[in-house]
DNA sequence: CAGTATCCCCGAGGATACTG
DNA sequence: CAGTATCCTCGGGGATACTG
């Protein structure tokens, strides 16, 4: 995609444009916020997660929404599934060393969201 | 929504979650990484950029979902849009030290996913 | 407990036409 | 040029029931 800093001028003019349509890093941009991908991120990154505690944490997630958002991390290398072959069964969720190297940079962001949301949204109800 | 390092423990047992449904946080964070949220922040993040560059530049989006966009971060306070009262018109986007703020942080993780892009969804199609 | 399977709906979002 | 208005589709995503 091309979002290194030095590309970054490439809007204007008639040229491709520097955000093309079919490139990998849109796709995993968009797994990555996806509607629940960042929040599942995050519910990893301080330490791994049984499925149950995932479902409840998140709060409005759906199980087909935590499964398929899951399944894609998953299948981007970003979460590890560990199954445990106990009764009843238990799956652990955590993140893998490039799911670390992700979510170092989406915890400042959210960092800093989470103390800029009520003054951003202060003035509307929204 | 308390996404603070130090709070993020907070998952397991029955409490309440470390991600309630409704909090500013939450919307926020849907606003920036909307379909196009993220994109259209980036494409101003090095200069400002006129309705048309950003149509043509951002591969894609549709008019509706630009403006609409461009509507959300303006109200939100990251975008800034300013009118020049000329024929034909002419309309300059840019980001606000708030954007700015925001972009300082979308910008190294936009940067870690174009270099790994290619390398995460290597093995799939997807 | 940790999921899958199904059904279904609503609204995000695209296409097109039009306007100041 | 910089949008709005309108219509319409499609699939994201929720609810529920079921299973190993």
């Amino acid at each position: 995609m091309t979002v290194r800093n030095e590309q970054l001028q490439g809007i204007p003019g008639t040229t491709a444009g520097i955000f093309p349509a079919a490139c990998p890093s849109r796709t995993v941009l968009d797994h990555v916020t996806s509607k629940w991908g960042v929040l599942v991120l995050l519910a990893l990154s301080r330490e791994p997660h049984r499925w149950g505690e995932l479902r409840r944490g998140i709060e409005g997630i759906s199980e087909k929404m935590l499964a398929q958002t899951l399944r894609t991390l998953e299948g981007d290398g970003f979460v590890h599934r560990e199954v445990q072959a106990v009764i009843p069964p238990r799956v652990d969720y955590s993140l893998t060393a490039r799911g670390r190297e992700l979510t170092e940079h989406l915890l400042p962001l959210m960092g800093w969201i989470d103390d800029n949301a009520a003054e951003i949204l202060a003035p509307r109800v929204d």
